[in-house]
DNA sequence: CAGAAGATCTGC
DNA sequence: CAGATCTTCTGC
């Protein structure tokens, strides 16, 4: 699931207007398979959301500082999720600009924090649904496919330490794209 | 119950 | 490279 997400579209009607991202990295946290995952240890207060329904958003806050938005992917009760890492924006360029307060384009959604920022995403959004009738939503476009085929690099999870999964390669990002974020 | 570490980012 | 500062886990 976090590779048939690249290259899609992540799209959010905010009150400042619509702003939407191709996705281009994504990492798999597989629950209670998954030391790395917030849901390997089973349901707390601030994970709900990861062992609801698929199709909805896992918003956290991280460090105490920035959010972190993950897509639910497992059944109820299977907290299976994809965290988005990073996006290439492709509508609403201002608005994002303008919520990020930064002029560089390659600094704008690349990485999880700053892909939040970037779309207005914060805790509020924990639960938030996917489907169809919400505010927020994935889509295919003409483009999707041709980074489906582009070339799709698995690489370690950035920021796990070890005996947390860290050595599983469940990082997809488009080789090379400019807008992945770095790799430390 | 206190201390530490964590799916991070920015500015010094 | 330290700091910001929320949530969870571990050890006493």
């Amino acid at each position: 699931m976090a590779r048939d997400l690249i290259g899609c579209l992540l799209v959010v009607d905010h009150p400042d207007g619509r702003a939407a991202l191709r996705l281009v990295e994504t990492e798999a946290y597989r629950g209670a398979l998954d030391p790395g995952s917030h849901g390997y240890r089973g349901p707390r207060p601030r994970n709900q959301s990861m062992f609801g329904p698929p199709g909805r958003l896992y918003v956290y806050l991280s460090y105490g500082v920035h959010f972190c938005a993950n897509v639910v992917c497992g059944p109820e009760g299977v907290s299976e999720a994809v965290l988005l890492r990073a996006g290439e924006p492709v509508a609403g360029v201002d608005a994002i600009r303008a919520r990020r307060g930064i002029e560089s384009d390659r600094l704008l959604a690349s990485g999880p924090g700053r892909l939040t920022q970037a779309l207005g995403i914060t805790r509020e959004h924990d639960g938030a649904s996917l489907l169809r009738g919400g505010s927020m939503w994935c889509a295919r476009d003409e483009l999707t496919q041709r980074f489906q085929e582009t070339g799709i690099s698995q690489t370690k999870r950035i920021g796990l330490g070890a005996g947390r999964g860290d050595e599983l390669p469940w990082r997809f990002v488009v080789a090379g794209h400019p807008f992945a974020s770095r790799t430390r």
